[in-house]
RNA sequence: GCGCCGGUCGGAUAGUGGCUAUUCCAGGGGACUGUAAAUCCCCGGUCUUUAUGACAUCGUUGGUUCGAGUCCAACCCGGCGCA
């Protein structure tokens, strides 16, 4: 079953180390979760990501209801075995589609983390983009109820409800799920973020209420059947965790009541959501986090880049998740301890060494710059395996270090440590 | 020697009288934060005050025309054919 154990907090702040255990093994915390979209880790094997030290993987809700649909999934045996993964998963609602697909979609520069803080990317007609002289429809349009998504390969209309959604994610079977929200951008006006608030948490409710339902009603199938096979016992009963979704914006108000809200239901962990202006970002984690049972874990969605992980774990988020360190890597973007390189570089072609100097991971210790620089040029695909190694190898290990460190109680002194060297003079 | 065809960026191409010479690849750089992402964007003739700037440029040289990569002539180079 599901619970959260605290070992160690940091002295005076939120941080802390902990152990999450799911039906299908420990997540050793804080730890960085791998993103699996379409139930893989794009050009990586499960023995490949294990490897690297990623102890679990999110999938998406969206993307695997399209293709290949969610009750081809569970005909397979469930996501677990589809994917040959036998440690912990966990699944996004498709919420974050609700931006990428909605809002977001076709502007440049929102996103998780928005530069540019133009107002005239908040467009008029919230679901519509102009480009020239053309205006575009976005795929996805939000209503009370749920919303409506043009899938992006063919077209086809469908409509996400929170019902539908968690209806999905227990057919994938994941062990840790979440509740279906709606993800704002920043540059929406203080009164559009309340109405998105007020809708997020309606959904949050009726995503535990129809996930508690669920539950049940397979409980007692499952009771009924109990006495079938000798070998069953009640334990081993499959409940996965729900997590629910504190939104909010960049307001404290809506921060912290999102986090009231949410917090005082049933959930068995949180996911904090939202898009960020950069430097917005610490302190909505922290508004989140001083306020929602800390008995409880929190995973901040969709973060980051080796300071804002710093950051998450320091104002007490227990996991995160980041298409970064693998879409980087599949465009010769590398982490190294003194900051992140483009290998597409003309100066790399002849560069001899490892990725990252004294770098313990598979691709440092048997490759040369020179030689995935080839891989890349020549678009062969074993530069993205090589290069997506290294960049989670990187990240979890960053992360390992931040779990011994709040134990031993030197995590300020890493943190100050890692990101001097790792942004220079750029922070 | 004669005839035909062809010469446009590093390569390949589009353009057959109209003002900004197209696209792809290769090259150089950038972006990427709950993945419409092995994707996307920028640069690529010269000069300068780096711009909605000036001046060039489609084998070479002339010509026709208000205007030529485009039409005409000669020449140069390449391919094919015939001697």
């Amino acid at each position: 079953m599901f619970n959260f154990t605290i070992h160690k907090e940091l002295p005076n702040g939120l941080g802390r180390v902990g152990t999450i255990h799911t039906p299908h093994g420990d997540i050793q915390t804080p730890a960085f979760v791998a993103v699996g979209t379409k139930g893989t880790v794009k050009s990586l094997t499960p023995e490949q990501i294990i490897e690297t030290g990623v102890q679990t993987i999110i999938a998406n809700t969206y993307h695997l209801y399209l293709e290949p649909g969610d009750e081809k999934i569970k005909n397979m045996g469930g996501l677990h075995k589809a994917m040959n993964w036998k440690g912990p998963l966990m699944t996004d609602s498709g919420g974050f589609q609700v931006f990428s697909l909605g809002v977001a979609y076709g502007k440049n520069g929102v996103s998780k983390i928005s530069h540019k803080k133009n107002e005239e990317l908040l467009l008029p007609a919230r679901n519509e983009f102009v480009e020239g002289s053309m205006t575009y429809k976005a795929p996805a349009t939000i209503d009370p109820n749920g919303v409506m998504f043009r899938s992006h390969s063919d077209g086809s209309a469908h409509y996400f409800t929170p019902e539908k959604s968690i209806d999905i994610q227990h057919n994938l079977g994941a062990d840790i799920i979440f509740a279906f929200d709606e993800c704002t951008s920043p540059l929406e006006p203080l009164h559009y973020q309340k109405e998105a608030l007020e809708r997020t948490h309606r959904w949050a409710k009726r995503s535990l209420e129809h996930h508690k339902e669920l539950i049940s009603r397979s409980e007692e199938n499952f009771l009924r059947d109990l006495g079938k096979n000798p070998q069953t016992t009640q334990k081993d009963f499959f409940k996965p965790a729900l997590f629910g979704i504190v939104q909010g914006g960049r307001s404290e108000k809506l921060r912290k009541e999102s986090a009231e809200y949410i917090g005082s239901l049933d959930f068995d962990g949180f996911g904090i959501g939202g898009s960020f202006e950069k430097e917005d970002m610490d302190k909505a984690v922290e508004w989140c986090n001083s306020i929602l049972p800390k008995e409880k874990p929190r995973h901040l969605l969709g973060i980051g880049e080796p300071l804002d992980l710093f950051n998450a774990v320091e104002k007490g988020c227990d996991l995160f998740d980041c298409v970064s360190p693998t879409r980087i890597a599949r465009n010769g973007g590398v982490y190294t301890k003194n900051g992140r390189i483009n290998l597409l570089n003309e100066q790399f072609r002849n560069d001899s060494k490892s990725l990252d100097g004294d770098c313990g991971c598979y691709t440092c210790k048997n490759y040369s710059k020179s030689y995935i620089a080839h891989l890349f040029r020549a678009k062969e695909i074993l530069a993205y395996t090589l290069t997506s190694i290294h960049n989670l190898y990187f990240i979890t290990h960053m992360v390992d270090g931040m779990r011994e460190t709040i134990q031993t109680g030197d995590f300020m002194a890493y943190k100050k440590d890692f990101l001097s060297r790792y942004y220079k003079d750029n922070l």
